[in-house]
DNA sequence: AAGTGGTCTAGACCACATC
DNA sequence: ATGTGGTCTAGACCACTTG
């Protein structure tokens, strides 16, 4: 492992075993580059890395602070791979409704960037959250890619599979989300009604080397669903 | 203007302005570092704020590529002070329905991290887009920092009087979304009737030292609006 | 004035992709 | 083997905050 992200890990974990808070002071630039016995910029780097990841943020000349935010049971919109990490401590199971290989629609076939004719996999899950249904699920991957997929893998966590078991480097996600109402279908495997509220999240997940893989179709409960995110000073 | 922002700048107009697509090829670093007459960290720092930002991704050992998402008609979750910058070219107009200095609730209090004595400034807009209503929004600014409003500031874009006019400077926030059904009021002020869904989204401003200066609860007609967001790999 | 983080450089060396 | 991006260093200098 790098030694920027192992001091980024060696710090966060420093906070969430001391419990820091919102606010807190970190130690300053010169004492930790003392105690990894580094560069600055490596220990700047992984001070980049933790304000990207909403860890601390850092003041010129004043310090480095904790960020942390108070409310429990939000799930973190950005970190989410078919959300397995952010809920961790929670009970999370799936139930796979339809796994095969088939053509893409037009529609899959422009998000995976890839042509008629060549295969995907298929998957439909119901995704339950302490026995609650919390999403419905619909996913489409290149099988030039995602060479194979079971029944068992699939009930599991696919991402963890993509990069443990088939060594793919995930790289980066575009994600589109809006309300609408529920439909029949939705309304079914959610355990609700027809046109109650849902949340719509559709993404497509790239390898390091810009290639999209997955496309995905999700469709929350909303009554077990509160998402959380944060926003960073480059965007404004 | 820093370097790294100088450069950053100027590839991303480059790429506008040359309207190049997810996938294009940017000039290697060296060429970069030798157009620019900077060190190769340099370039590094701003294509790594391009990267932060969606607009490139890195590949080691191949290059630096265009990053481009294709749909149209979408509003930058991440980008959102306001959101007056990502709806560039979209005709956005707002009506104040209320403006009045006041005591904060304990949520209030509890999110702008001040006591119940303190004044706030209380904000209530109905947000259009065409003409359309796009969002019903209150706000509460904590007084001691945003000292001054009135109701001609507030009909515009309150972040930029916050950076332009008060000199503050505007660091990170936290956001906590869910969907739920609108209420009466709301129903009333988007135009839709009671019992539709509404995308409901509270936001905790921060200066750049930590300080939260606005919090705001925004509910969004959910037939006016879809989201655009991106992750990267540091999530996963 | 002193403390603290941010920018920038020049260069060595490493890791991955491509041919 | 070559090209290309990533990591890391040591150090100079700058910009902001705090007392």
């Amino acid at each position: 492992m790098l030694k920027y992200q192992e001091i980024a890990h060696e710090l966060e974990k420093y906070i969430e075993d001391h419990k820091l808070q919102q606010g807190d002071k970190l130690p300053v630039l010169e004492s930790l580059m003392a105690q990894f016995n580094v560069s600055k910029s490596t220990i700047t780097k992984a001070l980049d890395l933790l304000e990207r990841k909403g860890v601390v943020f850092q003041v010129r000349g004043s310090g480095i602070f904790v960020r942390r935010h108070k409310r429990k049971g939000y799930i973190s919109l950005l970190s989410n791979q078919g959300f397995q990490k952010e809920i961790e401590g929670f009970n999370l199971t799936s139930k796979v409704i339809e796994l095969d290989v088939r053509k893409p629609t037009q529609e899959v076939a422009e998000n995976l960037n890839i042509g008629p004719d060549a295969d995907i996999y298929y998957v439909k899950r119901v995704r339950y959250i302490h026995g609650q249904a919390l999403a419905f699920e619909e996913s489409f991957y290149n099988k030039s890619i995602v060479t194979y997929l079971n029944k068992e893998i699939v009930s599991e966590s696919i991402f963890n599979y993509i990069s443990e078991g088939l060594g793919l480097k995930v790289g980066f996600s575009d994600m589109y989300l809006h309300v609408d109402k529920l439909n029949e279908e939705e309304a079914e495997y959610l355990g609700l009604k027809k046109g109650d509220p849902k949340l719509y999240l559709e993404s497509v997940y790239h390898l390091t080397n810009g290639q999209p893989f997955d496309f995905s179709k999700l469709t929350y409960n909303y009554e077990q669903s509160q998402f959380f995110f944060q926003s960073n000073s480059h965007f404004f």
